[in-house]
DNA sequence: GGAATAAAGGATAATTTTGTCCTTTTATTG
DNA sequence: CAATAAAAGGACAAAATTATCCTTTATTCC
């Protein structure tokens, strides 16, 4: 469904979102520890994330990666589309070619209500949506 | 959502479903052409295929892939297992590990309805009901 | 049986994705 | 200002996926 890498980042986004919730900065090897990815490869993406503005940053001592509360709003959706574009929300997902609304094929109209499902599902879920299930405990962005 | 070679995998089996609808073989590179895949890749997912049962095969001259009357009516879904494997109908998308049914995410309710909702499409759809679209010449299969 | 034909299969190459390492830039602190 | 800390970025490496080529095996036709 999803490349590793937005993987790494939905789960990334999520991890900041809840440990910066009183404007405290996580620092890249944090959030590769605390997500269980490798920290190189979330710099990149983390990288890519800030560049687009979906995530903050600042460099230097007691520096790392942060949200405002803005930035607590931001939704999955916005972070997939950041990072494995738009091929999800649109598009056949069969990889058949050449068809339009005026000749669908046999699946297209269901397939296209699960498209939107998903997008929409996307849509409405904000990365500081999980905090709460986090500091419980009962929800795990790593293997145990 | 699916893999080149699997969405390679579903166009050729809806083609063949098609093309040897009166017991006729159809070539590897007619396979191929007809649904705009390269030759030598097609020939390893067919061949897959064909070891798993979903297409039958006969060397030598006039030979070729076709299928059986119960061949046409082959899933989507299981030619997606058979090249996919089942992680799109299992495990979840966003790639949030140690989540069980008791402490779901914020999403996993609508996540699964989702996931379900795809796989019983792919379930309910047989290659072999693409046929009349594809003699009306109203869908098609490659790029025109 | 021999020639021709077409799929099966093995080996290899190109590309993309994933992952690593090292240097540079920017900010903080004393 | 100097030292230090941390992200940004460039270059490179490994792995997976996609793609190609060549040989082998099975089948048909003469
Ligand atoms: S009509 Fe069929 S092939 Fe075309 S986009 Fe819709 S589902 Fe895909
Ligand atoms: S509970 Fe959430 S994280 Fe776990 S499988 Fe369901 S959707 Fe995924």
């Amino acid at each position: 469904m999803f490349s590793k890498a937005c993987e790494y980042g939905i789960r990334a986004m999520i991890y900041i979102a809840q440990q910066s919730r009183q404007g405290e900065r996580v620092g890249l090897k944090d959030v590769a520890q605390g997500i269980d990815s490798p920290e190189a490869f979330m710099a990149k993406i983390l990288q890519a994330l800030s560049r687009q503005g979906l995530v903050q940053s600042v460099k230097g001592p007691n520096g790392g990666f942060y949200m405002d509360a803005p930035g607590l709003k931001v939704t999955l959706a916005e972070v997939v589309l950041a990072i494995d574009g738009d091929q999800l929300f649109t598009g056949c997902g069969l990889g058949l070619p050449e068809c339009n609304e005026k000749k669908p094929c046999p699946i297209h109209d269901e397939f296209k209500l699960i498209r939107n499902k998903i997008k929409s599902l996307l849509e409405t879920t904000q990365v500081g949506e999980f905090n709460e299930l986090l500091e419980k405990g009962v929800l795990h962005l790593k293997r145990v």
